[in-house]
DNA sequence: CGCCGTATGCTTACGTTGTACGCCGAGTAT
DNA sequence: ATACTCGGCGTACAACGTAAGCATACGGCG
């Protein structure tokens, strides 16, 4: 009786694969956050005891590294604009939507800091490239300012999902008076003057804010050159 | 007899409080990265059993605060020199300073993401804004620039850490052979032409590249404007 | 048809983590 | 002297990653 169900049980099962685990352990952390995807936690979600896991998986970190190629994956190449800035202001964007649809994605990449050489970064980084050798820049000034725009898009995100005081949650309610104590118990003008644009500030404005800013240096160093 | 020693024990220890709990963890974490601080480990640090840390420290996560907002009291504020560039320059490179000396100060502001409403950080931050202020931006557009520098920053030292390939460590090493033959085997024009800068690129360089893009897009604003 | 090697999942177990709880010894106030 | 408080200790528990061994199901062979 209980060799029956537990046959019928496994038939039943789809069986396991490395894309399954990987995809399961990607919709967890997207759903629940980094800290809840344990081995355990994802062989439940999968109905399936935690070792199992481990047919599929060398071990957590390989875990990880296949969920972060996997997020890496969805980036989706814009279409070219034919103007090398317009095309740049699009690839950043996209950048920040795969960080924002993948929350952890930007941790992912900051704790296991391993240098990007998978296949899903290196198409949207020959992307990049692209656009920044048709902007005039020689290679040497392409990786430059790809580091430029790279660094920006990447912290810019980050203090967004962290620091930054953008959004109305009732977490950043209480940070906004304790800030707001702050500067008042201390002398801080500057950030007196700036605590209602601190606080109401537009995420994606700010974001196109210091873009346009990095292009039009560029823009400004071709010039020069010219 | 083991109750003397323990007396003599006990009047030798000097006493624990919640700063020399905060100091040791900083210390441990700089020497040994923030996986090597358990309490467990910490209360070892400080010849200390691990639950006595507990009665200066509310939990694990009010010690990491404590840690990050010490790590961040370390920043100095540079002089002003009288051009406002050259003090965002010099605001920018401390940054970077303080985030390289306590390199695990970036992970720990990404993890616990918590707005800086520390003294500590108030003062980096009222200083920033009164460089931008004299760059003669608005209020509000000083608090675009300050996400822009501030994301620029962040996200450039976090890339340098992880991400980048500077450095000659042999395990960067062998992620350039690595990366080399994907790129190889791929069709990447761009990113071959580009992989020898990609290689040996010098961080201090790239970091001021980057910067003066955003300060000669400031520029330009406030040209534009007058 | 049965048999068997191999892959795949399950069970158990170990060491490490954060931390709740109870104890004790020392210093202080009464 | 006595009682109270407080800081450090020891034990204990749940959750974690994962090593080792066992059991079961499936595909190629007679």
């Amino acid at each position: 009786m209980a060799g029956t169900r537990r046959v019928q049980a496994s038939k039943r099962r789809t069986p396991l694969s490395r894309e399954r685990v990987v995809r399961a352990a990607l919709e967890l952390v997207d759903r629940e956050g980094l800290e809840a995807l344990s081995m355990r936690r994802l062989g439940a979600e999968l109905g399936v005891e935690a070792m199992s896991l481990y047919n599929h998986v060398r071990d957590k970190d390989d875990l990880l590294g296949a969920v972060t190629e996997l997020a890496l994956s969805r980036f989706r190449v814009p279409e070219p604009s034919g103007d090398w800035a317009e095309d740049a202001r699009r690839a950043a964007r996209e950048w920040r939507r795969l960080f924002l649809e993948h929350p952890s994605l930007i941790r992912l990449l900051a704790e296991r800091n391993e240098p990007l050489r998978s296949p899903a970064a290196l198409g949207p980084m020959e992307h990049a490239l692209d656009i920044l050798a048709r902007a005039g820049l020689t290679p040497r000034e392409a990786v430059q300012a790809f580091h430029a725009f790279g660094g920006y898009i990447f912290g810019f995100v980050m203090m967004e999902q962290g620091i930054m005081l953008t959004g109305d949650d009732p977490v950043r309610r209480r940070a906004h008076v304790e800030m707001a104590e702050a500067v008042e118990a201390a002398h801080l003008p500057r950030l007196r003057e700036a605590m209602p644009d601190l606080m109401e500030c537009d995420g994606d404005e700010q974001f196109v804010f210091g873009l346009e800013l990095l292009i039009e240096g560029l823009r400004a160093k071709a010039a020069a050159r010219a």
